[in-house]
RNA sequence: UGACCCAUGGUGUAAUGGUAGCACUCCGGUUUUUGGUAUCGUCAGUCAAGGUUCGAGUCCUUGUGGGUCAACCA
């Protein structure tokens, strides 16, 4: 262990002054409560990070709780998918639990608060209960039903809980203060009729809790200590805590909810509404899209789990609006693909080499190391011959000194080759070239040891033999939108500002030694990006994704 | 014309009244059989004005700017 201090986040601040407070660290428990109407983002796995993180900081029990009070928009789908994403990155939950889990408790509760005369059954329209509510700014009136018997609400509710009544007709509320500062406090809906089949209760319930009245009680039933949610839910915690008022008993953990700002990343948006138009307008495949912010799509893209927790932890957390540089995601998954993924070579737009002095017919196996960063990862062999693609812009007829690649009469270094000279070009009627024609140097085979092989040639290309190479499909991914927050112009919307080239379909070569790789295995193609195996592969088709290209130093000097 | 939250380099975050630091980005040098990696370096910040204090990014006041709150959603 480094004794080097770590900062605390806030949030952490906040339970180490608990711990100080006199709270038994053993009382510490966490929880991650999805709604299970979409799939997870990169913004969930902030918050995924933030509450299994610091299970294994205080090790704490951390629960995975479906918040499951809305069957209108939930789905087993949902549900499984969410399980998988957060296994994926590599957080193990104590308990999973379910809100309607405590579908009964809820209800028990409720009568008896009914009978403490803290809640009423209102049978007013939702248009008349929005404008008794009143606005942030003027107090609300009070419902004509507020003052109902007992007698009467338990009746009610009662009938509402059998499916007496019709859906839309009769709400239970809490009777808190419709004069309240806070509008969550203004007689809050506690539950609704909706007669839906519920993913897990079926049709055993016709009454739904809402979300204020389940999750601070579902927090106090699991023992939940700190219950982090995001800033949005802040004007909630009144309501939170007024909830568990009503049952608490103060021989038992009091849960308390804190709040932090959502992760935001440029060049994308993160509402679930916005990602499923990208998904219903067909602008993207599916949720999955190796462009989108969801953690299955950024798991296609070729995306580590490790690379995503480390970002979580690199961005931090705090209670300020942010939008984070896509680049410090982009750098952490660069910074792990670099120490893990084996280099190959592929040629993405080539063009034809033939090596004139080269014996036609003969080819030689050449030992290839796999990862220059890794020994251990160790070499493997890769076929040379007299015809070769290289990438089209790896070669100019003529170019100044700063270009270090292939020109008319120069030398480059072959990656793990030989050293070949351009001595002349074949062009077609449109004056396009076809082939480029090249001697290479006998004795500078890469590693022979010999004074030609150690040569300093000023550039090295990557390249594959075409007798040997594998057509594969490459999938070049770019940014979704050409605009940092999308989603910020008030006066346009974010669908105006999508990348027209956020996909390039490209027809590659590459080595042979992918004929061997599975869907989601990572390479580095060298000089170009690192690259995985779509799951659309088959037997006879290779389908690559680009997860982030390599740095561009050229590149930027070119603009 | 309310309540609450927030304000540190371009971005994201630290500094718990005592030297404004780290990472990303950008730019430049060195190394390099990947114009990658590594490594060294440059640029760049406490929203404003008052106040408290020996000392303020931090505490107080007032502004300014941004955000949240009026779903039978979560």
């Amino acid at each position: 262990m480094s004794e080097e201090k770590k900062s605390l986040n806030f949030i952490e601040q906040i339970i180490e002054d608990d711990l100080a407070n006199g709270l038994a660290q053993d009382k510490l428990r966490f929880r991650f409560p999805p709604e299970p109407n979409g799939y997870l983002h990169i913004g969930h796995a902030a918050s995924i990070c933030l509450n299994f993180g610091l299970g294994l900081r205080y090790n704490a029990p951390v629960n995975l709780r479906f918040d499951d009070t809305n069957p209108a928009k939930e789905e087993q789908e949902y549900v499984d998918s969410i399980k998988h994403d957060v296994q994926w990155l590599g957080f193990t939950w104590d308990k999973e639990l379910y809100s309607s889990d405590y579908f009964q408790q809820l209800y028990d509760w409720a009568v008896e608060i009914i009978k403490n005369g803290k809640a009423y059954v209102d049978d007013q329209s939702s248009e008349e209960m929005a404008l008794q509510k009143g606005t942030p700014t003027e107090p609300g009136t009070d419902s004509k039903n507020r003052n109902r018997s007992v007698e009467e609400n338990l009746a009610l509710f009662l009938k509402m809980k059998n499916g007496d009544f019709e859906e839309g007709s009769h709400v239970l509320r809490a009777k808190i203060d419709m004069k309240h500062v806070n509008m969550h406090m203004r007689d809050p809906i506690m539950y609704r009729i909706l007669k839906r089949h519920h993913h897990r209760t079926g049709n055993d319930w016709c009454i739904y809790p809402m979300y204020d009245w389940t999750h601070g009680e579902s927090d106090y039933l699991e023992q939940i200590s700190h219950s982090i949610c995001t800033l949005e839910f802040k004007s909630h915690r009144d309501l939170y805590d007024w909830y568990i008022d009503q049952v608490y008993d103060p021989e038992k953990l009091r849960p308390k909810q804190r709040e932090f700002a959502r992760r935001n990343l440029s060049y994308t948006v993160m509402s679930k509404r916005k990602l499923l138009q990208l998904v219903e307008e067909g602008i993207v495949t599916g949720w999955d899209d190796p462009r989108m912010p969801t953690i299955s799509g950024l798991r296609r893209r070729g995306y580590t789990p490790e690379s995503i927790r480390t970002f979580s932890e690199t961005a931090g957390i705090s209670k300020r609006d942010n939008v984070t540089d896509v680049a410090l995601l982009e750098y952490c998954i660069k910074d792990d693909l670099n120490k893990t993924a084996p280099r190959v070579m592929a040629v993405l737009d080539p063009i034809k080499v033939v090596i004139t002095n080269y014996p036609e017919g003969n080819e030689e196996w050449l030992t290839a190391e796999n990862n220059q960063e890794d020994e251990s990862a160790g070499f493997r062999e890769v076929p040379f011959s007299r015809e070769i693609y290289i990438e089209k812009e790896d070669f100019r007829e003529e170019a100044n000194k700063k270009f270090f690649r292939l020109k008319l009469g120069n030398e480059v270094r072959l990656k793990n080759a030989y050293i070949i000279k351009a001595e002349s070009v074949v062009k077609d009627e449109n004056g396009e070239i076809t082939e480029i024609h090249c001697t290479y140097d006998t004795e500078s085979l890469s590693g022979s040891g010999t004074e030609a092989s150690q040569r300093k040639v000023k550039g090295t290309l990557h390249w594959v033999s075409i007798k040997h190479a594998i057509k594969a499909e490459v999938r070049v991914y770019d940014r979704l939108f050409t605009e940092e927050a999308p989603d910020s112009h008030k006066e346009k919307d974010f669908k105006d500002f999508l990348n027209p080239d956020s996909l390039t379909v490209l027809e590659a070569f590459v080595e042979p030694s992918l004929k061997e790789a599975n869907v989601l295995d990572r390479f580095q193609f060298q000089r170009l990006g690192y690259f995985c195996v779509d799951k659309d592969t088959t037997e006879f088709h290779l389908v690559f994704n680009r997860t982030v290209p390599l740095r561009d130093s050229w590149a930027k000097m070119e603009e």
